[in-house]
DNA sequence: GCCGTTTTCGGCCCGACTGTTTTCAGTCG
């Protein structure tokens, strides 16, 4: 898919202007990166069907955006962009994922410095050299070092929300191939790791030769690192490597074990085998030379006394002796949720407008859907104080009369402030079905004050929902620091509900704390915090989240029926 | 460069915060 590779390339071009300090045209490219990113069908189908023209319809895309995107179909370049690129040579995307860094900083550390990456940057602050820049110190000096640290631990991962969709496109360009029996997903994507370090495909197949021709060969393949036999491994141009295995039948269902991992999880299945007189590898579970099992993974589970376990429960926390005991959780299901509860429109900074996003919620079979716009001190997005919300309920009203199948409900992500009061009045807060409120500031706080402030906020009789209670950004910023006994103890009390966002970058809480939350009777929402009609369909990251947290269909609020739900949010306290 | 229920030209989300300064530039979302 073409679109995600030119986000990139917008998102790039968007930081060069502003660095060139072009007015309005970097929000513009933005934009274009931002609808792009979101958009469902390939930029190329829409190119082949409607030409220019219809490239000029995509939202955020003119007459000039739309002749790069013909460019890039055309030539797999764009002109403008190599242009931007030959005058300032410095990979400002690399720099600008760092937190603290923007264009402007970039523009003087390529004038002043002749820093042009990432690690020409880590050398010259490790040299003290950032400070004497104007604007400049040693705590941004330091920040900027930290941030780099951040980086390089996540370094050569990629979000799950990135890797998945290409892990099941290769996974259905290898089934096709006509020598293929099966092929499946193992490693980290099977196990929906939030962040994920190469791909790992199983096939049985007649012809090896085959399957491997058609593997190194796709166009998505930057780098053959090896070939052989049974094993080909591969760089991919979106940055992440991959394996393909190709294995006897007899053998398919261990390696599929083996390959999922996790490597904790392995070990303490393999000690086990070991205790009861197995021999448990990539190939099979022996008892002496005796093959046990292979064919079937959870054949293999079966032989050791367990119970088959999902692949999100594999980190070696218990699910093993749980498995041994016939007490595994019965996890949420995928598709076992009956609505989104954070959702954003055009009414701030959302993509689509109220009804666009419910007919997409409909068409998806969900029962309703909550409104969740920011509020006022979210000034950048749009936030709407009261006014703005009495108007949107208005409209809600308006719209549910309207439409039929889906149930619009009112909401807000109401934005807690550095005390842990909200920006919006109770007496409209009061007038919303649902309120969800979170943390956009302040990140840094002590653990004291930061568990104080959310504990207000949670406090809060007219407070739901806290949205994203740890404010992480995936591989960008630490969580906040949060005395999470404390957070869950109140949690419980006031029957406020925690969200599993789902979004991909954030996934928040994640599944060791859903764990957690759960032991103190914290009930959880899962929702996309979708700005677009095509987030929504993010639910299935949450629900995996969720499943790693051990939670059932009992612990999620919004795979009760509505009544329920609503029954259960009444909190006059 | 994009966009239009005031506009095909003339606008273009903007407030809080931080670390630097001694009035503000840069970043964040």
């Amino acid at each position: 898919m073409l679109n995600q590779e030119l986000a990139k390339i917008f998102f790039e071009m968007s930081l060069l202007l502003e660095m060139k300090e072009v007015a309005f045209k970097p929000r513009a490219y933005e934009n274009a990166a931002h609808t792009l990113e979101a958009l469902e069908e390939d930029v190329k189908d829409i190119y082949k069907r409607e030409g220019l023209k219809g490239l000029d319809a995509i939202p955020a895309v003119g007459k000039g955006i739309a002749r790069d995107i013909e460019d890039f179909i055309r030539t797999g370049r764009i002109k403008e962009y190599e242009r931007l690129k030959k005058k300032i040579p410095v990979d400002v995307a690399g720099l600008s994922s760092i937190e603290g860094v923007g264009p402007k900083l970039i523009k003087t550390l390529y004038n002043t410095l002749k820093i042009r990456k990432v690690s020409d940057l880590e050398r010259a602050a490790h040299k003290g050299k950032l400070r004497d820049l104007p604007r400049m110190g040693e705590k941004l000096e330091a920040k900027i070092l930290k941030g780099i640290e951040f980086l390089k631990t996540s370094h050569g991962r990629m979000l799950l929300g990135e890797a998945r969709p290409i892990a099941l496109m290769i996974l259905g360009r290898l089934k096709k191939v006509k020598s293929v029996e099966d092929a499946k997903l193992a490693g980290s994507v099977r196990r929906w790791q939030e962040t994920i370090g190469d791909l790992d495909f199983l096939v049985i197949a007649e012809n090896p030769k085959e399957v491997i021709r058609t593997f190194t060969s796709m166009p998505e393949v930057a780098h053959i690192y090896s070939t052989g036999k049974t094993k080909t491994m591969v760089r991919l141009r979106a940055g992440i490597d991959a394996d393909l295995r190709i294995l006897p039948k007899e053998s398919f269902g261990a390696a599929i074990q083996y390959f999922t991992g996790s490597k904790d999880h392995n070990v303490a299945l393999r000690k086990s085998a070991i205790k009861k007189g197995f021999k448990l590898n990539e190939y099979g579970l022996y008892r002496g030379k005796k093959l046990v099992a292979g064919i079937d993974e959870k054949d293999i589970y079966k032989k050791l006394g367990l119970d088959w376990m999902s692949p999100e429960m594999r980190t070696n926390t218990g699910e093993i002796e749980a498995a041994q005991k016939h007490k595994l959780p019965n996890l949420i299901e995928y598709g076992a949720l009956k609505g989104d509860l954070q959702t954003q429109t055009n009414w701030t900074d959302g993509a689509n407008s109220i009804e666009e996003m419910a007919m997409e919620a409909k068409k998806m079979g969900h029962e309703y859907i909550l409104i969740t716009d920011h509020t006022k001190s979210l000034a950048m997005t749009g936030g709407a104080d009261e006014k703005k919300l009495l108007r949107q309920m208005k409209e809600i009203d308006r719209l549910n009369k309207k439409m039929s199948g889906i149930m619009i409900l009112k909401g807000a992500e109401v934005n807690i402030m550095k005390d842990g009061s909200l920006d919006i009045s109770d007496s409209v807060l009061s007038q919303l079905d649902i309120v969800g409120a979170s943390i956009h500031s302040h990140f840094t706080m002590p653990e004291k004050e930061q568990t104080a402030r959310l504990i207000r906020a949670i406090e809060n009789p007219h407070v739901d929902i806290i949205f994203h209670p740890t404010g992480r950004s995936l591989m960008k910023r630490e969580p906040i620091r949060l005395d999470f006994d404390g957070v869950f103890r109140v949690a419980k009390k006031t029957r406020t509900i925690l969200e599993i966002n789902a979004h991909p970058r954030r996934l928040d809480l994640n599944g060791e704390l859903v764990r957690k939350a759960k032991e103190y009777g914290v009930k959880f929402a899962i929702s996309t915090d979708a700005h677009a009609v095509s987030e929504l369909h993010y639910l299935d990251y949450g629900i995996a989240q969720a499943r790693r947290g051990w939670a059932t269909k009992n612990d999620i609020i919004n795979a009760w029926p509505l009544t329920t739900l609503k029954t259960f949010l009444k909190k006059e306290r």
